[in-house]
DNA sequence: CTTATTAACGAAATTCAATTTCATTTTGGT
DNA sequence: ACCAAAATGAAATTGAATTTCGTTAATAAG
């Protein structure tokens, strides 16, 4: 499940997650290695799944008129297929780009991207308020994403 | 600040926000273009902005134990030199990935990704509890990063 | 301490893809 | 219908990724 990661390794994925773009020339320099070397270390961190994915990143603004809602939801009761299905449901709908399971008062946080309150009105016809397992949600509007990053802390 | 996408450039970015790493040969294959025409439209994404970054994401539970934190904010008084103040503070803070301003009982959502309590623990000492301008902040935890997708949907 | 074994390395050669050039086609506006 | 501007694709060129293989370093065993 885990992975050892020396020092060498660390520098190349903290310079990955800020720029997958980056040539293998021009990382192989940086990190001090011979780019066959350098490109033999990506492709072990590839292949052993520390690096997920590559992606491209854009900005929602660019797109269109984005907000950001953040829902808190609070299940009936704390059973394991409760929230299992809940989860599938989440991972299916397009709308919500995070979804973690927390501990506390709230059972769940979603973070969804829409394009106006009538796409999320429209979710939570489908998805929430029609769901018997779910006990109550709260929302949180937000129209500035004011940090976003991705990068792991090394 | 916008940018109109026609239907070719959405499917360019559909394909890249899940796979930058896809060769342009194969991506201009994909959309029915040739080489030259898709680097082109790839290269207007980039140079106008719409794609910010094209970044490696690396699974966290690969590297370390990582928890990710949840926490709500409210200052104390709705003014803007404070909400600036405090949106610096967090954007220079490592721990912190992710930053919304929320509209509501609460003022700021952010999203931290730490190694152990101690370090959240830390944190709040640092950049929370001795903040005069903060008024109170609601901590959630949470082991499972069940979704995580930074793919905007078009 | 020496010697096998394994893993990681770099130089050079090769393969493959990105990028440029340029003539042609398409698109949008008058 | 005509012009101007923009977008396209074939072919050539450039440049980088990747393979090969002999060498070096690290690790373990005797």
């Amino acid at each position: 499940m885990s992975f050892d990661l020396d020092r060498i390794d660390r520098n190349i994925l903290n310079i990955l997650q800020k720029d997958s773009r980056i040539s293998n020339q021009d990382l192989a320099e940086r990190i001090g290695l011979s780019p066959p070397a350098c490109l033999r270390r990506v492709r072990r961190l590839r292949e052993s799944g520390v690096i997920v994915a590559e992606v491209a990143l854009i900005n929602p603004r660019m797109v269109g008129r984005y907000i950001n809602i953040i829902v808190e939801v609070e299940m009936v009761r704390d059973q394991l297929d409760i929230y299992d299905a809940f989860k599938r449901k989440m991972d299916a709908a397009p709308e919500v780009t995070q979804c973690y399971q927390v501990t506390g008062e709230v059972d769940f946080l979603l973070m969804l991207l829409v394009e106006d309150m009538e796409s999320y009105e429209a979710f939570t016809r489908k998805y929430l308020s029609t769901d018997a397992n779910l006990a109550k949600f709260r929302t949180l509007i937000s129209l500035r994403r004011d940090k976003f990053s991705t990068a792991v802390p090394l």
